[in-house]
DNA sequence: GAGCACTGC
């Protein structure tokens, strides 16, 4: 490994005892903070162990009298499910009693519960049935260094809830680096400022840190930069494998297509090894593989073999697996941005930030010493940005919007979020909002519908085309489409090699209308011909776990329409769905598509691409798309994204131009 | 003729 420059940094490790975590020395200043001050930023490293004992303390201490929940909120499912699994053990009792879980679909708590694991999105539903979350008496907020959308809003309303709450604690779990940030952010602009000066948080707050338990990270640069980072990486597998000690390799790429190369490269190169050497096995990880197809790098290598498990961001902090000791950070991720003057989302490869690449380091530093390879220059690193740019800060902000109106906050202009948004975001998303009718000319939420499509759990558009289909008679259908188009195009999967059988399975769904109705087909067969068993759905090429999804997600909002009063019609019965109610039922879920999708109408160019009314770059049907190779005139489409040089559109379904017309008169008045 | 990083309600 000559050609890499060596320094080191020290990254703190993990599954000790709880007596002997760190936290445990710092039980009764955590405490006494927690007393003292609204909010409490806790900085602490992995193996910390606050997540897992800062809510026993604080019910050990008394938090929970009078009925009082302690709720910890986390980005993601499976970190609720585990944490509270875990907590609910160390406290010998039953999970779903005094501990308990909450997240979409499932809610394991019960009237004895006190410690309470939920998702931050939930909990922000919460706020919309109790706008104090007055059930809870500590808040705390774990991960908020990650930067979510949804925990970044409830930063925001936590703070304006607090003033109507003095008796209520705030607890932030951050990373060293934000930890300054978020205490500003609740100490800016309070009505209790004062303080005693030095001090950032005056009598707002105040700052621990948790030292973490890791072992240290020697971090390895490359002197002269890579002109192929692929072509780097394989080559810095197989120096470690010939010269460095036994242990797994972790390698971090931007996404599936350079994964597959690196490990067709990894395999191919393989083959030339010493008969006698240890041999070396690469192994694929990113979200769009299978649970099947992932459950081999948690499984520990074979005798006298090396895992290499080539990985997207997936690794960084979602996915933990154990047994690595070496990491390869190429030093891109691809990150998600929503451009406000074209309505496009972009999907690049970007550098990543220090942050990042110190997370990235420190899976290394799990079990034994590591060491990290970055293959890029100490030069290149210190050019990073200090932490990736919040999401906030390049989203769609229509669903958020939606979402603090119905929340009852109506100067979205002055709503405090941690790192405001641009104004051009916000701007987009109240004239979204509005020419859905979501909002009136005040910018207040309408009702019943505005409030009716917060309440849902689709993105705004969808909402409405939900809310819009009874009168079509067509709102089973549409549910069943709404839980389709949630999955995010994770509805097949792709196996090399099998293109063709891939395709041929789809088109036996294909409807000629498009590809909402051809979800809608999938669907259908999945619950009666499919019985939702798994071996159907890999027999056609369906991913089992996401119809699953798809199924609760159905059945949630049916829930949710039916409170609202909405009749559902019941067309269980028929085997042929779309002609069941008519011949022109098609044409009623067609025209129902364009109530909510009016603002991604496009029409068909000689060339075969598309165009929206206000012209604007050209649109391709996505490949997975029925429309990516057949002759259509108008469309609605239900995303479109730009990755590498071209922008492409998803889920596409053919209208009739006058209906663009027949149900967005304003919208399309305004810009002919 | 060619493809979506990752979460969440």
């Amino acid at each position: 490994m000559g050609d890499f420059d060596l320094s080191s940094s020290f990254i703190p490790s993990l599954h000790k005892p709880s007596s002997l975590l760190p936290t445990a020395r710092h039980r009764e200043s955590l405490l006494y903070l927690i007393e003292t001050f609204p909010v409490t930023i806790v900085v602490g490293q992995t193996g910390s162990g606050k997540t897992t004992q800062i809510p026993q303390y604080l019910d050990q201490a008394g938090w929970c009298a009078d009925g009082k929940i302690i709720a910890v909120t986390q980005p993601r499912r499976v970190a609720a499910t585990t944490v509270a699994t875990r907590v609910a053990e160390e406290m010998r009792c039953i999970l779903g009693q005094e501990v308990g879980y909450s997240i979409r679909f499932e809610d394991l708590t019960s009237a004895a519960t006190r410690i309470k694991f939920l998702t931050d999105g939930l909990l922000l539903r919460e706020a919309l049935i109790d706008p104090l979350l007055s059930r809870y008496s500590v808040i705390m907020v774990d991960e908020a260094h990650e930067r979510s959308l949804s925990s970044d809003v409830l930063l925001g309303v936590l703070k304006k809830i607090r003033k109507r709450r003095p008796d209520l604690r705030v607890v932030v779990s951050s990373a060293t680096l934000q930890a300054e940030d978020f205490l500003r952010f609740f100490v800016g602009d309070s009505a209790d400022h004062g303080g005693t000066g030095s001090e950032i948080g005056g009598s707002v707050g105040r700052i621990i840190s948790l030292e973490g338990r890791m072992y240290p990270v020697d971090i390895h640069y490359l002197e002269q930069p890579a002109e192929d980072y692929v072509e780097r990486a394989v080559k810095t597998v197989f120096d470690i494998h010939s010269n460095e000690p036994d242990g797994d390799i972790l390698m971090f790429l931007t996404g599936r297509e350079e994964i597959n190369t690196v490990i067709e490269l990894i395999a191919d190169r393989a083959g030339s090894l010493h008969a006698k050497a240890q041999s070396i096995m690469p192994l694929p990880l990113y979200a769009g593989l299978t649970t099947e197809q992932q459950i081999y790098v948690f499984e520990p290598s074979p005798e006298n073999t090396r895992k290499v498990i080539v990985a997207t961001n997936i690794a960084e902090a979602s996915v933990t697996i154990d047994g690595i000791v070496y990491v390869i950070d190429c030093g891109y991720v691809k990150l998600r941005a929503y451009n406000p003057t074209t309505g496009i989302e972009t999907l690049t490869a970007t550098p990543v930030s220090k942050a990042s690449a110190t997370q990235r380091a420190g899976r290394a530093g799990r079990t034994k010493p590591g060491k990290c390879y970055r293959l890029y220059t100490e030069q290149a690193y210190t050019t990073l940005d200090e932490a990736t740019i919040p999401e906030i800060q390049r989203s769609n902000l229509a669903p958020v919007i939606l979402q603090l109106k119905a929340l009852g906050i109506d100067n979205i202009a002055r709503f405090d979020y941690p790192t405001p948004p641009p104004a051009e975001l916000v701007i987009r998303a109240l004239e979204l909002l509005y020419s859905l009718s979501a909002l009136d000319d005040y910018a207040k939420l309408t009702k019943p519908l505005g409030m009716r499509m917060a309440e849902l759990a689709v993105e705004p558009m969808m909402a409405k085309v939900l809310l819009s289909a009874s009168a079509f008679g067509c709102l089973s259908e549409m549910l069943s489409i709404a839980a389709m188009t949630s999955l995010q195009g994770a509805v097949w999967f792709y196996h090399d090699g099998s293109k063709e059988t891939t395709e041929s399975a789809r088109r036996k769904f294909a409807v000629e209308e498009g590809d909402h109705l051809t979800l809608l087909n999938v669907y259908q067969a999945f619950v009666t011909k499919g019985k939702k068993e798994a071996k159907w759905c890999r027999d056609n090429y369906l991913n089992f776990k996401s119809m699953t999804r798809a199924v609760s997600i159905r059945n949630q909002l049916t829930r949710y329409l039916e409170r609202f009063g909405v009749r559902i019609d019941d067309l269980s019965a028929s085997k042929d769905v779309l002609r069941a109610g008519g011949p022109d039922k098609a044409e009623q879920i067609r025209r129902c598509l364009t109530t909510g999708f009016f603002a991604h109408a496009a029409r068909m160019q000689p060339d075969g691409t598309f165009r929206t009314v206000s012209g604007g770059t050209a649109l391709h049907a996505h490949p997975s798309s029925l429309m990516f190779n057949r002759k259509a005139d108008w469309v609605v489409f239900h995303e479109v994204m730009e990755t590498g040089n071209k922008t492409f559109i998803r889920e596409v379904t053919k209208i009739e131009k006058g209906w663009l017309v027949e149900y967005a008169p304003d919208y399309y008045q305004v810009k002919r």
